[in-house]
DNA sequence: GGTGAGCTGGGACAAATGTCCCGTTTTTTC
DNA sequence: GAAAAAACGGGACATTTGTCCCAGCTCACC
């Protein structure tokens, strides 16, 4: 299976905008902006006027149900990009995206992007290589979550989560998993008791090897 | 809400590979070949060596779970692109594509699939609007799956399923929406008992005005 | 130092969904 | 056209997940 990844980032992107475009292309098409935690870089069923590349911080990729339940599509780190099929397909925004932490990104204007995605072959490959990248994670991750008990889909999380330093809020993991709180407690509560996770934190409890046992339990 | 589509058709790539090139560029390269109903044109876990454009027929892309259970990511009909996200990425096929009618489709080797996406920018947009559009469609699903009850999800299938003259197995159907066919078959008799859907049939027997009422109040 | 908003953890119960199973119906195959 | 295979429909029961609720804790703010 291809690497989960919780947070997407794009290191290829970010060098890009930065190091391959001169002052003179940057102008005032191209230009930083910074938004609070929980301050909005686009809302669900607006247009927007600009293509972003997430420079630093944290966000969440969400979209909001008519019965006002959130699900998260991914979450967003260094140098992701976010705005794009929009402008690609002409349409309005179909997510919402909100800064989790102080969020810094490079503004680039929707025209200028699709000039640059049109003339810059180096561009268009790495737009060609994210769009590609996240439609195999969305399709892999909608699969295992529709597929297994919320139970596994918890424990795979918390394998990624290990690997990060941020603090996320219960809720917000709830709704990347599409599971209630209290669901995700009550497993959380399981898993503890069955020793997998340490007593009072998401950390695994267990070895890399008692996990990938684990997983396999699943598979049978 | 962008219409969600249940068998995803791409006419313009199908007109593209069928008149906009010519004999002497196709050669060895591109070329038709059938399967019958049941056959894969893509096996998960495997390289390939083409690309596929669906010229006519209708075929399912999914992944199977290693405990067996296999979730539909979408269906294909006339136009549909398949295998060009492993070319993109080099990856290994992330999905097993199998045809559920006899499907023909045309076979453009992944080399020259590579070339034509670099140096034909007609192709190179269609690419960009096929991959943003199935991102779309599939954040969108995996969302409304996650957020709402299975038979909210059943209707909405079933409002455009209507649309369809085609006869899916109950089990594709229930694989589409991530149940099982005993709760899919549920859900199913409970609409009929509250007479929404056709007593024999999967057709909705409401108009679209109380249908749209209908999942209003799901919103509440 | 108080106070209120918001996050947290979990009990009790309801609702949704899955598993197992078996008899019936439809489709395929020879 | 009979036999075998596959799909269908649903009963009975187990498991999972959600809803509602409340008590404790934390933290910003006055």
């Amino acid at each position: 299976m291809s690497q989960l990844t919780m947070i997407h980032t794009n290191r290829a992107i970010l060098t890009f905008i930065e190091n391959q475009l001169t002052e003179t292309e940057k102008k005032d098409r191209v230009f930083l902006q910074t938004w609070p935690a929980g301050g909005h870089l686009l809302k669900q069923g607006q247009g927007n006027k600009y293509v972003f590349v997430q420079q630093t911080g944290l966000s969440k990729v969400h979209i909001t149900e008519d019965n006002g339940k959130d699900f998260i599509v991914q979450f967003l780190g260094e140098g992701e990009l976010l705005g794009e099929i929009e402008v690609i397909q002409k349409t309005l925004n179909l997510t919402t995206v909100t800064a989790l932490t102080e969020v810094t990104a490079w503004c680039i204007t929707t025209d200028y992007f699709a000039y640059l995605i049109t003339h810059n072959a180096e561009l268009n490959r790495l737009l060609l290589l994210s769009l590609a990248h996240r439609l195999n994670q969305t399709s892999a991750r909608a699969s295992y979550q529709q597929v297994y008990p919320a139970e596994y889909a918890i424990l795979k999380l918390l394998s990624v989560l290990a690997t990060q330093q941020t603090n996320f809020a219960k809720k917000d993991l709830a709704d990347y998993l599409g599971v209630s709180v209290r669901s995700f407690n009550r497993s959380l509560k399981q898993l503890r008791e069955r020793s997998i996770v340490h007593p009072d934190s998401f950390d695994l409890y267990i070895d890399r090897d008692v996990f990938e046992r684990l997983m396999r339990e699943y598979g049978e």
